[in-house]
DNA sequence: ACAATTTTGTGGACATAGTCAACAAAAGTG
DNA sequence: CACTTTTGTTGACTATGTCCACAAAATTGT
């Protein structure tokens, strides 16, 4: 009954990172994605080409703002969109070079940031926190 | 340089824990607290009776937030603030009874969300996790 | 003692993000 | 080929975050 902590704990975990990188942002987010753009184009990353949707449901938003978010940055020229050949219905999502690019630089700042705030954490300790949240994550696929 | 999974797992489950609690919220969050007002309240429950700044510190919120939270648990009878005896600029900020009756509510269903969260994780990592995001966040009062 | 600075909280204005419902087009199904 | 489901878009609304200026009280330095 006392895991109220760990909710409020991971809400700090969160705020520490967005303030981490929010006051430094001006020094790598010359694209002006944001905390919103950042966040997809990392996932888009991580994920390769991928349809719309299972965008949408690995960062969990609701599917109006992923429309809105890809639009902002497909606008910036960082993402692209071609209809699937299967498929009218779907939109596949890639990164561009540019987008590569910027990706890069929003990886780095990440992981400095993240490097800060893991500091008084081991290197297994940090593995276990990672292996912890994706084994919780692991059946997580929102629609 | 690959620490930039660790920051998409926890936005990733942070949204779990999100929606987890807002598809039941109907169900406890009878006060309409949302989102917002219920980190404060169980903070608040956390910390006992506070400064309001230092419970703006705590929730890593800016403090014109956390003045318009405040109000709006102070309107709904859930949170009670006088003024410092000691310095007339602190507001200090308490539950009222209704508003410990609110934690008690939201703490159950925080904690059930967080069990089914948690279910393929074992209790001693469980612990571990605390207290690596604890140690993490020991030193991290921001302004 | 007292001017200058800092701390604490409030308020306004704006930007970003979340939510929900309605919709259109394409695909799948019996 | 009607019916349903999936995919994505749009609109309207709410909630949250951010930044700036401000006022009142405390603190500091001289």
């Amino acid at each position: 009954m006392k895991n109220t902590e760990l909710a409020l704990l991971i809400d700090r975990f969160m705020r520490r990172i967005h303030f981490g990188l929010q006051s430094k942002s001006h020094t790598f987010d010359t694209a002006n994605v944001g905390p919103g753009g950042g966040i997809v184009l990392l996932t888009l990353s991580d994920m390769g080409t991928t349809r719309l949707q299972d965008l949408t449901r690995r960062v969990a938003r609701d599917k109006s703002q992923m429309t809105r978010t890809v639009r902002s940055l497909e606008s910036k020229g960082l993402i692209e969109r071609r209809a699937s050949p299967n498929d009218a219905r779907v939109n596949l999502i890639s990164l561009t070079q540019d987008g590569e690019v910027v990706v890069k630089t929003l990886q780095g700042a990440v992981a400095d940031t993240i490097s800060e705030i893991l500091a008084p954490i081991s290197r297994e300790e940090e593995n276990a926190l990672k292996s912890v949240l994706e084994r919780a994550l692991i059946d997580y696929n929102p629609e």
